[in-house]
RNA sequence: GGGUGAGUGGCGGAAUCGGCAGACGCGUUGGAUUUAAAAUCCAAUGGCUACAAAAUAGCCGUGCGGGUUCAAUUCCCGCCUUACCCA
C-alpha cells in the first residue's frame, strides 16, 4: 500500500526541480500567438499573505493553461521595493533599506517559488536597483522637458515634531501616526506631473476598455476623473481692479447668490489682509479651518465656519452687492476654490446662512407653488421655475442653466466650462527610500536637470536615519552639493525623491527587456507584445496605481515612444480574502490562537474555532450592525469566545485579512501542511473569485481529500492503462461508457469556458469532483474509455494542481510535461444525450418525472405525455385547460 | 446624503436569455473496515406537519412587502440590512 500515499513535499519538490531546469516558464519569444500575463508586483515586505495566494493562483492558472494550448506566454516577476516601511525599519532597526529590502525579496522568491508559481526569472526587476530607478528618473526628464513635471506650492500634511510631511494614509484622526503629534497643513513647493491635462482621454480611453475591464472599475474611475460641466463666472471686488472667479454647475441659480465664500487657501485673502481692521482674528480663523480635514469641511452634515472679509463683491448680473466670506466648506482643490453662495438652492450655502444671518434669495420654486425665504428650512435643490432673475423669470431652470452662461458668454463675464475632479500628481516625497527626483539648483542657472549621461542619480549609502526629523538626503550634505552641469558653480541636488507610484507605472515596460542598458525599455518588443493582455490585481488600485499607468502610457505614446495609449487590455480584479477577526475589550484585536471557545449549550471547550463551530452572521436589532456568531458545530448552541489571559468573552466579526486585526493565516504553515497543490485549489474553491471571500480551512480539508483521491484513483489504474490509447470514438459504447464519456467532455469544455472568460474556477472544481466520482463508480468500462477520462481529469486540473497532474501524468507514461501535451479534443458527439428526464407538473407542481427522447418538439413532448399511464392518473379523467410544453425541460399540465 | 454590488440549509457556496432551488465541498448522523484509533469506503442530511414507525403524503421555504406569469432565487415596484466607492 507504500505506493499509494500522495507525498505532496517530494512531488512538489521534484517537479519544482524539473520545471526549473526545463526552463518551463522561460519567455519563448518565438512562437506564436503571444500572450502577456501580468500580476501585480509585490512589495517585498518578507511574506506572502493569503492576498497574494489568491493573486498569483489565479495568474499562474491562466498562464499554465494557455501554455498547454501552445501558445508563447510572458509572465514575468518583480519588485515594488521602494517604500516606507523599509525606512521605517533602517530608524528601528539600524538596517539600511538596501539590505533590508534585500533580505525580504530573497525570502519572498523562495516562498514564491515553494508555491509552485512559475515565472520567468531571467526578467525579475526590482524598482529600488540602481539599474531600474535610473531609467525612471529618465522617464521623469522626459515628462519635465515636456512640460509634465513642474514645481508648485501645494498644501501638505506636515508633522511639526517630525519636520516632515506625511500622506494621506499616514495621518490617523488629524495625528501623526508616528508620533501623535496633531498634524498641520503647510504650504510647501512640491513637485508634480500634470495629470490633470489627461482627465478628458483617461474618461475617454474607457470606451476601449468596455467589457475588458471589470465595471466596477471603470466606473470608479469615472468618479474620480469627476467631470462636471458648468460655467466660468467673474464677479468684481468692490473698488478694485480685482476679480473672482467661480466655477458653478448651478449657473441657473446666480441671482439668488447672496454672499460669496473663498477658500481659506485662496490667494486673494493675502491681498486683502494688509491693512484690514480684523486682520488678525482673520488670520486665526484662516489658520484653523485649514487645519481642517476635507471631510469635516465639506460634508452637508458638519459645522459650517466661516469669517467675513469686510470686502463686497458686485455680481455681474443684477449688480448685487454681496459680502465675501472666507468659509471651510470651500475647497481650493475644486473648482477654482471660490463659491457663489445661493442659500435657497444649496444646503451647505444655507446652513452657513443661517448660521451667520445671511440673507436667502429664492430664484427657483417648482410650478404654481411660491416660496417665502424666511420659511424654508432647508434648501430647494430640485428643478422648477426661474423667478427674480430678470428677463429669465418664467423658463425653466434646466434651460435656464444654458441661458445664462450663454448670456454671461456674450456680456464677457462669464463662459462655459469644464471641470475634473483629478487633481495634478503630487509625487515629491521628502524621503530617502524612492527613486531621487533629478535636478540640481543652481544659484546662477536656476533649476537644471541632470543630464541624462549622469544618470542614475544613486542614492547615498551610509547615511543616518533618526526617528522624526527631516529626510536623511536633505541632512546629507557630500550627497547634495554638486557641480552645476551648466555653469560648474556649486550647486545643490534636489532632496525630494519620488513617490512609489511612479516606480510602478512602467515596470510592465521594463519587463520586456530588463537588462537594456541604453533605454528605458524596447520599443519594437513594446509594438510587438503589448498591450498587455491579462493583468490580474486587487481592485484597491482602481484609482490610483491603474490610473497612473493609463497616464503614463498616454504620456509616453506622445512622446513617440509607444504606438498605444491604453497599457492593459483586460483586467481581472481578485476579492478580499477575509476571516473572523476577534476583538477583547482588554487586549483589542486578538489571533485566534489566543482564544478558548466554550459552547454555551454542550459547554465544549476547545482552542480553536474550526474544531467546535462555524460562523453565522447575525443582526442584532433594527438599526444595530451585523455581528459573526459562531454556532456550535454539534449542538448548535451559541459559542463564546474568551481571551486566555484575562478571560474576558472577545467579539468576532467578519473582516479582511490584516495584521491589524490579527486575523491572517500564514500561506507557509498551510504549504507545510497540505501542500501547494491543496492550497492552491483549495482557494480557488472558496467562491467567486471577483468577490469578497470567506476563508476557510474546511475548504483545504476537502481538496487536499480530494488529491489524495486523484492519486490512489489514479495509481489503482495505473497498470491498466499503461498499455492502452485513449478512446478513439470509433467503437460501439455501452450506457455507462457513455455517461463516463459526457461527463468528460463536459468536464473539457467547461475547463475551455472558465478560462476564456470570468475564471468561475469554483464551479469547474466541483466539476472536477464529479467527473473523479464518476469515474470511481463506473466499473465495468473498457481501459480505453478510463484512459480518457483519467486524461480529461488530469488536463483540466493541471493549471491548478500542477505538480500532482505533471507527477501522475508521467506515472500512467505521459512522456513529456503534461504543460506541453495536447489536451484532448471536445468530442462533440460525446456531449450528445440522447434520453433525457422531464418534469411534469400539475398546476406548476412538480407531479412525476419522465424519461424522453432529448430534443423532443414541443407539441411532440406534449403528445408523447398525454399518452404516459402516470399522466393520465394524475389528470383523473380531468381535461387539462391549457398544456405548456418546453422541450428538455418540463410539461406543464393547468386544471 | 448619492452611486454600485450583495443578501439562498448548521457553514462556504451552486443554479439567474424565467422552467426540478440547495450542484460540489465542509460539518453532522448511521453503517462497513479496525484489537482500537486515524485514514478509507457506503448511506442519509432545508424546515414543518400527519402516521406507533417506515414507506409515503402534504405544507412552508432563496432578506421583507406587493406585482407580472402556466411557472419567479431570476423580471417589475416599494422597503430593510450590508459591503465598497463618492460626498
Amino acid at each position: 500500500m507504500e505506493e499509494l500515499y500522495y507525498d505532496f513535499k517530494q512531488i512538489e519538490a521534484k517537479w519544482q526541480k524539473k520545471w526549473d531546469e526545463s526552463n518551463l516558464f522561460e519567455w519563448n519569444k518565438d512562437k506564436k500567438p503571444n500572450m502577456y500575463c501580468l500580476v501585480m508586483f509585490p512589495y517585498p515586505s518578507g511574506a506572502l499573505h493569503m492576498g497574494h495566494v489568491l493573486n498569483y493562483t489565479i495568474s499562474d492558472s491562466v498562464v499554465r493553461y494557455h501554455l498547454s494550448q501552445g501558445k508563447s506566454v510572458l509572465s514575468p516577476m518583480g519588485w515594488d521595493a521602494f517604500g516606507l516601511p523599509a525606512e521605517n525599519a533602517a530608524i528601528k532597526a539600524k538596517t539600511p533599506p538596501q539590505e533590508y529590502t534585500k533580505k525580504n525579496i530573497k525570502k519572498m522568491r523562495e516562498q514564491i517559488k515553494r508555491a509552485g508559481w512559475g515565472y520567468d526569472w531571467s526578467r525579475e526587476v526590482a524598482t529600488c536597483s540602481p539599474e531600474y530607478y535610473k531609467w525612471t528618473q529618465w522617464l521623469f526628464l522626459q515628462f519635465f522637458k515636456n512640460g509634465l513635471a513642474y514645481k508648485k506650492m501645494a498644501p501638505v500634511n506636515w508633522c511639526p515634531n517630525d519636520k516632515t510631511v506625511l500622506a494621506n494614509e499616514q495621518v490617523h484622526d488629524g495625528n501623526c501616526e508616528r508620533c501623535g503629534t496633531p498634524v498641520e497643513q503647510k504650504d510647501l513647493r512640491q513637485w508634480f506631473y500634470a495629470m490633470s491635462q489627461y482627465s478628458q482621454r483617461l474618461l475617454d480611453g474607457h470606451k476601449k476598455l468596455e467589457g475588458r475591464w471589470p465595471e466596477k472599475v471603470l466606473k470608479m474611475q469615472k468618479e474620480w476623473i469627476g467631470r462636471s460641466e458648468g460655467a466660468k463666472l467673474d464677479f468684481k471686488l468692490e473698488n478694485s481692479e480685482e476679480t473672482v472667479s467661480v466655477f458653478t454647475t448651478r449657473p441657473d441659480t446666480v441671482y439668488g447668490v447672496t454672499f460669496m465664500s473663498l477658500a481659506p487657501e485662496h490667494p486673494l485673502i493675502e491681498k486683502l489682509l494688509p491693512g484690514n481692521p480684523k486682520e488678525e482674528e482673520i488670520r486665526a480663523a484662516v489658520k484653523k479651518m485649514r487645519n481642517q480635514s476635507a471631510i469635516e469641511r465639506s460634508s452637508e452634515e458638519s459645522e459650517k465656519e466661516g469669517i467675513f472679509t469686510g470686502h463686497y463683491l458686485i455680481n455681474p448680473f443684477n449688480q448685487d452687492r454681496v459680502q465675501l466670506w472666507i468659509a471651510n466648506y470651500a475647497l481650493m482643490d475644486y473648482g477654482t476654490g471660490a463659491v457663489m453662495a445661493v442659500p435657497a438652492h444649496d444646503q451647505r450655502d444655507f446652513l452657513f446662512a443661517k448660521k451667520y444671518g445671511l440673507p436667502i434669495k429664492v430664484v427657483i420654486q417648482p410650478e404654481g407653488e411660491t416660496f417665502v425665504a424666511q420659511n424654508m428650512t432647508k434648501a430647494y435643490i430640485q428643478d422648477g421655475i426661474q423667478v427674480n432673475s430678470a428677463h429669465f423669470n418664467g423658463m425653466p431652470n434646466t434651460k435656464a442653466m444654458n441661458a445664462i452662461t450663454q448670456y454671461a458668454k456674450d456680456q464677457g463675464f462669464g463662459d462655459f466650462t469644464v471641470k475634473y475632479r483629478l487633481k495634478d500628481w503630487l509625487l515629491s516625497r521628502q524621503r530617502y527610500w524612492g527613486a531621487p527626483i533629478p535636478i540640481i539648483y543652481c544659484e546662477k542657472c536656476g533649476m537644471v536637470p541632470v543630464p541624462e549621461k549622469d544618470l542614475p542619480v544613486l542614492l547615498p549609502e551610509n547615511v543616518e536615519f533618526l526617528p522624526g526629523g527631516e529626510s536623511p538626503l536633505e541632512r546629507c550634505k557630500s550627497w547634495k552639493s554638486v557641480p552645476c552641469p551648466v555653469c560648474g558653480n556649486p550647486a545643490e541636488r534636489e532632496s525630494d525623491t519620488m513617490d512609489t507610484f511612479v516606480d510602478s507605472s512602467w515596470y510592465f515596460l521594463r519587463y520586456l527587456s530588463p537588462k537594456e542598458e541604453n533605454r528605458a525599455f524596447d520599443p519594437d518588443l513594446a509594438k510587438e507584445w503589448l498591450p498587455v493582455h491579462l493583468y490580474i490585481g486587487g481592485s484597491e488600485h482602481s484609482n490610483m496605481h491603474l490610473i497612473y499607468a493609463r497616464f503614463f502610457t498616454m504620456v509616453l505614446k506622445d512622446l513617440g515612444y509607444l504606438e498605444f495609449d491604453e497599457p492593459f487590455q483586460n483586467l481581472f480584479c481578485q476579492g478580499m480574502v477575509c476571516r473572523a477577526a476577534y476583538w477583547c475589550p482588554e487586549h483589542l484585536w486578538v489571533s485566534e490562537k489566543e482564544l478558548d471557545f466554550q459552547c454555551e449549550k454542550c459547554g465544549t471547550v476547545v482552542g480553536t474555532q474550526t474544531d467546535i463551530s462555524t460562523e453565522k452572521i447575525e443582526i442584532q436589532g433594527a438599526k444595530a450592525k451585523k455581528v459573526t456568531v459562531i454556532v456550535c458545530k454539534s449542538c448548535n448552541g451559541k459559542v463564546h469566545a474568551y481571551h486566555r489571559e484575562c478571560g474576558k468573552e472577545v467579539k468576532a466579526e467578519m473582516a479582511k485579512m490584516s495584521k491589524t486585526k490579527k486575523n491572517g493565516v500564514s500561506p507557509d504553515e498551510l504549504f507545510e501542511r497540505y501542500g501547494a497543490d491543496t492550497l492552491r485549489v483549495g482557494i480557488l474553491r472558496l467562491g467567486q473569485l471577483d468577490q469578497e471571500l470567506v476563508y476557510s480551512d474546511n475548504a483545504l480539508v476537502g481538496e487536499h481529500k480530494f488529491l489524495q483521491k486523484i492519486y490512489r484513483t489514479v495509481m489503482q489504474l495505473k497498470e491498466r492503462l499503461s498499455s492502452v490509447s485513449r478512446f478513439d470514438g470509433k467503437k460501439e459504447t455501452t450506457r455507462e461508457e457513455k455517461d463516463l464519456r459526457r461527463k468528460a467532455h463536459q468536464c473539457l469544455q467547461a475547463a475551455h469556458d472558465a478560462f476564456a472568460k470570468d475564471f468561475p474556477f469554483n464551479t469547474l472544481i466541483a466539476r472536477l469532483h464529479e467527473l473523479l466520482r464518476d469515474l470511481n463508480k463506473a466499473e465495468s468500462v473498457s481501459p480505453e474509455i478510463q484512459k480518457e477520462a483519467v486524461d480529461a481529469l488530469l488536463f483540466i486540473l493541471s493549471p491548478f494542481a500542477p505538480h500532482l497532474s505533471e507527477e501522475l501524468w508521467e506515472q500512467i507514461g505521459g512522456k513529456n510535461f503534461i504543460h506541453f501535451s495536447p489536451w484532448p479534443s471536445v468530442d462533440q458527439e460525446a456531449l450528445k444525450l440522447d434520453e433525457i428526464e422531464i418534469v411534469i407538473q400539475i398546476n406548476g407542481k412538480i407531479k412525476s418525472r419522465l424519461m424522453v427522447a432529448a430534443d423532443m418538439e414541443s407539441g411532440q413532448l406534449q403528445e408523447y405525455c398525454l399518452k404516459n399511464e402516470k399522466v393520465l392518473e394524475l389528470l383523473a379523467g380531468k381535461t387539462p385547460k391549457k398544456i405548456v410544453a418546453v422541450p428538455n425541460k418540463l410539461v406543464n399540465i393547468i386544471l
